[in-house]
DNA sequence: TTGGGG
């Protein structure tokens, strides 16, 4: 067995995955395509560690798992796309319950990281200390990256979801694009991912007598974006939080670029105050997708087409028109998103949108009028891009409400708005809400002239309660 | 040492 010498000329030998698979316990080389990345975690031991999955023309199909340590994150690899090709020197191949998978031993291991594309250069954009480049290399590199032009390997999973179809619990894979990344507390992320369709509208189930201590929030962060990464966000499509935050492993996030599609593989999904909201668990995966992968492709494609159809910016639940329970003047007028009116160049604007009552404070029509008599309500609006906060003052309520109407009317009104159901029972308020797409008219504006962003507030007019 | 399938 030549490879338990110390020969140096099985340094320049690779062998085929499943030629590796045979080779257990020993030192080998491997040069494969990579096509899924493990998110890289702190290992019980004192390491940090992660997984990733290789394939070449001996095992196409289901490929082999390469398990890396290293003393920190930046020594572990860090791979750019799924595609790309790696170099593995001295590797030890272990056998396991679940079957045969690679060894990366910090101590005589090395690897080196291409770009998977053809034509591409023949320097590796990623080296492990230990590694020495050899002109052979080349020649192995060309010929993995020739081949996954006829065989493209299975990066992306045909089984995954949009956010059109999210659903809570099941575990599920996501292709979509990282908007942007933060951390909020020591280790807990919040990621920023869009695929550009809407997520589904579910029930809000907070009480509404309770909007004045408890109030529904317009977003799970606690402290809110910023309006200039909010403009850097698309103005059509949801986005949605994903958090590690039920997850008790460390896991190596700030990896993820904004800018990047990538797929999430065994992610959960929960709602969280009527929000979506993706859960990354410790077995979940993500993989960078290549910018021309055909499903990136699809979605950009989709998204140009909506974004220049400016009289569609309706929820895509909302078909084909919204619920008759409010009207409003200026039909002719576009809809837009709540997005669109968040990022909005200027201060002083009107908008027509399409959205969900969520809350109102006061929570009860009783109290919806200032002890001077005039109306005061604010309403929380939602739409699959955004939550914002509109009021209702003086002659806008007289519209919105026709008038001063009855107590009994009102509550009927305001039940229609919001999605109750009506129940002889008293207890109304315990039942979950699901509020319908209604349009009205926002207008912007500022209230300190010194503060002009700061202090912008948006308010409803030319709209009407029809209940 | 650590982790590793579906």
């Amino acid at each position: 067995m030549s490879n338990l010498k110390s020969d140096d000329n099985d340094d320049y030998k690779f062998l085929r995955i499943i030629d590796a698979m045979a080779s257990i316990n020993q030192k080998v080389n491997l040069i494969g395509v990579i096509t899924e990345i493990g998110i890289s975690k702190q290992s019980r031991g004192t390491d940090c560690c992660c997984t990733i999955k290789i394939v070449d023309e001996s095992n196409a199909s289901s490929g082999i798992s390469v398990n890396f340590f290293a003393e920190n994150f930046e020594k572990l690899p860090h791979v750019e796309s799924a595609g790309d090709i790696i170099q593995l020197v001295r590797v030890v191949m272990k056998s396991h319950r679940s079957g045969v998978n690679v060894l990366f031993d910090k101590k005589f291991s090395s690897f080196a990281i291409y770009e998977g594309r053809e034509g591409s250069k023949f320097s590796p954009y990623q080296v492990s200390s230990k590694f020495h480049g050899r002109d052979q290399d080349k020649k192995f590199i060309a010929g993995l990256r020739k081949w996954t032009v006829s065989h493209r390997p299975e990066t992306a999973s045909n089984d995954f979801l949009s956010l059109k179809d999210i659903k809570q619990g099941n575990q599920s894979t996501l292709i979509c694009k990282v908007l942007h990344v933060c951390e909020v507390k020591d280790g807990e992320w919040l990621l920023f991912v869009w695929d550009g369709t809407d997520a589904p509208p579910v029930n809000i189930h907070t009480k509404l007598d309770e909007e004045f201590d408890n109030p529904l929030p317009l977003q799970l962060e606690s402290i809110p974006l910023s309006r200039n990464v909010l403009c850097k966000f698309p103005t059509v499509g949801t986005v949605l939080r994903m958090t590690n935050g039920n997850c008790n492993e460390k896991l190596g996030l700030h990896l993820l670029k904004p800018g990047k599609w990538v797929q999430f593989k065994n992610i959960n999904f929960e709602v969280r105050y009527g929000l979506w909201c993706g859960i990354l668990l410790s077995k979940s995966k993500f993989s960078f997708l290549p910018d021309d992968d055909d499903h990136a492709i699809h979605c950009r494609r989709t998204y140009e087409e909506q974004a220049e159809s400016k009289w569609d910016r309706k929820p895509f639940t909302c078909l084909p028109w919204p619920s008759k329970v409010t009207d409003t003047d200026h039909q002719d007028v576009p809809f837009v998103t709540l997005m669109d009116v968040l990022t909005y160049p200027e201060v002083i604007a009107k908008f027509r949108c399409v959205v969900r009552v969520v809350a109102t404070l006061p929570g009860h029509p009783r109290d919806f009028k200032a002890p001077c008599g005039t109306y005061r309500i604010r309403l929380t609006l939602e739409d699959p891009t955004a939550r914002i906060h509109a009021y209702i003052y003086a002659e806008d309520g007289v519209k919105f409400f026709w008038g001063y109407p009855s107590i009994d009317a009102m509550i009927k009104k305001h039940n229609a708005l919001l999605g109750v159901e009506e129940t002889d029972d008293a207890d109304s308020d315990e039942k979950p809400r699901n509020p319908p797409w209604v349009e009205c008219c926002l207008c912007s504006y500022n209230i300190d002239e010194t503060d002009v962003w700061g202090s912008i507030r948006y308010r409803i007019f030319d709209t009407t309660l029809v209940g």
